[in-house]
RNA sequence: GCCCUAGUAGCUCAGUUGGCUAGAGCAGCCGAUUUGUAAUCGGCAGGUCGCGGGUUCGAAUCCCCCCUAGGGCUCCA
């Protein structure tokens, strides 16, 4: 190349590294195919950070596999051979795939009289129908790695026959890939599984799958996170209701969920009627609603509900924390008129980027999701509220996408996306406007004219499941609670026993205002004290000796490293105690 | 659900082609030590080798079933 890599602009860098990766995807195909000569090839493109290609073989690579052919591949990047393409019609192109289906079926979904282009490197040895967008030449192809293998339906369909994976990713350079790997690691170090089991958070039992077991340091993270959620709605005059676990199937026919969820509800009978177990919550904050009259006057009526739910999602799907099938929600609902339909969700994101701001998550992007083909409601409703949706996001100068035909059947929707301290992007809140409720559920107010009327019902989360909410700060966080949030808040380390009873001191005084404190009465050298501090991430250490009792002080050490010697009880209360109300 | 991989002490892991009472470190308990910013020393205790079945004189190890977890299952020539 002309134009060395580092002197490219991003965008160059990326549309650079996809042809390159397309490429190396050729190249595995080319060796998989000299290794495996039953192989059909199918797909491979590139994709975030690497690339992947979909084969049919009789039995699915092995490691042993990935060896053979990362070093046949290798040797094909080392000859350096140019990749080529041609054009053929499409009656030729389909005798040059014959026998492969998966190509005659792309063929097939072509446009009539479309010239259809392959290309080929290693000198014709090896050629693909491929739409194009590779390097020049397979030298280019710097540093790769095969990472790992995987069954893959064709095209992603469970009905299709199922293709063997390989994963692979590739790099401009040896440096790169390195870098590549190092973020890996250093995302599976945050990795909330294992933090959760080291800070003693969570865990797991094979006797209720996919749904995790609390321990106290967890417990208390999230009963903050849930009492922050509180102080919010107090701020947001939100009101919580409390409602039943296990409602009779009646409900979930009247709501919809017995024919749209079915699949993922669990249910139990008793005295032989069939109940289900809720997997969302909507339907009982409409029966709250409906339980009273409602005039006008008491619009907009938001009713929070931290609800257990229960979903039942396929055993293949679940991970960690971020996807069970217990877990409860910051959710609510909102009823409110048409014309307050702005104000409310203007007034929601305010409270979401409040919150968002307290975990340190910057840069929220939103998604607009617009109506899809299956739907209810009226036109103009639809054409109105997408209006009212997108109106919000400009005139807040949102940053903002819209995804046309992605929205419920039942109404548009926002969700919120946040990246965390590695970069790597979460959903969290979600705000959606839903016009088939209040019909279900025959909802009304009395209007200042005495008529009847039908609410809107905006449903929204703000951290959504707080188990995935709590999951995603691990790794964002990388188990750093803030001081808030801190199974404990602070720890003293005595360095002898003669030191202890001016740690109860200590103790008590930091206890009275409820800050959580320990005092490690081991038989341990200070030194080892400080290290099981800092492996379980305690935000302060205090430490005491000789010097701090005769001051009447204390040292603080903080988890990364701060040292402050001997200074006064009571600045250092203060200083702990306003971070904690500050939620800092 | 489907494909692949894995499951040994509370945790992290050894356990070579089937072969002695299944090992280690950390954590735990007991004892000694009383120590200034990331591991003091010694001892003790701890295991249905995920569950069930099979092959074998003999199974953590080989085979089958089940359970659970992990990596995936259109970022579309």
């Amino acid at each position: 190349m002309s134009k060395k890599f580092k002197d490219f602009s991003e965008e160059e860098k990326n549309i650079y590294r996809q042809n390159m990766r397309h490429s190396a995807a050729h190249v595995l195909a080319e060796a998989v195919t000299k290794i495996f000569p039953k192989a059909k090839v199918t797909l491979g493109p590139p994709i975030k950070d690497g690339f992947y290609y979909d084969f049919e073989v009789e039995k699915p690579f092995t490691p042993e596999n990935l060896k053979d052919i990362t070093k046949l591949m290798q040797k094909i990047i080392n000859k350096n051979s140019l990749f080529v393409g041609r054009e053929v019609s499409k009656a030729d192109a389909f005798e040059l795939v014959k026998g492969n289906q998966y190509k005659e079926e792309i063929l097939e979904s072509m446009e009539e009289d479309s010239l259809v282009t392959f290309w080929s490197h290693s000198n014709g040895e090896f050629e693909d129908l491929c739409r194009g967008g590779h390097v020049n030449s397979t030298g280019e192809i710097k540093s790769f790695k095969l990472l790992s293998t995987a069954g893959a339906y064709w095209r992603g369909d469970e009905n299709n026959t199922m293709l063997q994976r390989i994963y692979g990713t590739a790099w401009e350079s040896k440096e790169a890939l390195k870098e590549y790997i190092n973020r890996i690691e250093e995302a599976e170090k945050r990795d909330h599984r294992k933090l959760g089991k080291s800070l003693n958070l969570f865990f797991f039992d094979p006797i209720a799958p996919a749904s995790p077991f609390f321990l106290p340091n967890g417990t208390i993270i999230l009963s903050e996170l849930e009492k922050y959620v509180k102080d919010l709605y107090n701020l947001y005059d939100y009101k919580e209701v409390i409602t039943p676990q296990i409602f009779n199937t009646e409900l979930w026919k009247r709501s919809g969920h017995y024919e749209n969820y079915l699949e993922n509800m669990f249910f139990v009978s008793i005295d032989k009627k069939e109940f289900g177990v809720k997997p969302m919550n909507c339907p009982a904050a409409a029966l709250v609603y409906a339980s009273e009259i409602h005039s006008y006057r008491d619009l907009p009526l938001r009713l929070a509900d931290f609800g257990r739910l229960h979903r039942n999602e396929r055993s293949g799907v679940t991970h960690g924390l971020t996807r069970v099938r217990s877990f409860s929600q910051d959710d609510a609902h909102i009823f409110c008129k048409f014309d307050q339909i702005q104000a409310e969700i203007e007034n929601f994101l305010d409270m979401l980027n409040e919150s968002y701001k307290t975990f340190k998550f910057d840069n929220i992007r939103f998604e607009l999701s617009l109506r899809p083909e299956k739907r209810v409601g009226d036109e103009n409703t639809w054409n109105e509220s997408e209006k009212i949706l997108k109106n919000i996001l400009d005139k807040n100068n949102y940053k903002y996408s819209m995804q046309s035909g992605e929205g419920a059947f039942y109404g548009p929707k926002i969700d919120a996306f946040v990246p965390d301290a590695i970069g790597r992007e979460w959903q969290l809140g979600t705000v959606q406007l839903d016009f088939s409720l209040p019909e279900r559920f025959s909802l009304e107010y009395i209007e200042e004219d005495g008529s009847r009327q039908k609410p809107v019902v905006i449903h929204r989360a703000m951290l959504g499941s707080l188990e995935r909410f709590l999951g995603v700060l691990i790794e964002h966080l990388s188990g750093n609670f803030p001081t808030w949030l801190s199974p404990v808040q602070a720890i003293i380390i005595p360095i002898t026993d003669k030191h202890l009873d001016y740690s109860y001191d200590i103790y008590k005084q930091f206890k009275s205002k409820n800050i959580r404190i320990e005092i490690d009465e081991s038989n341990e050298r200070m030194n080892a004290k400080i290290r099981n501090a800092q492996l379980r991430k305690i935000p302060y250490m205090f430490i005491i000796g000789d010097n701090e009792m005769s001051s009447k002080t204390v040292s603080v050490r903080t988890r990364n490293g701060k040292e402050t010697s001997s200074i006064s009880r009571v600045d250092i209360l203060e200083q702990v105690n306003s971070e904690i109300l500050n939620r800092f």
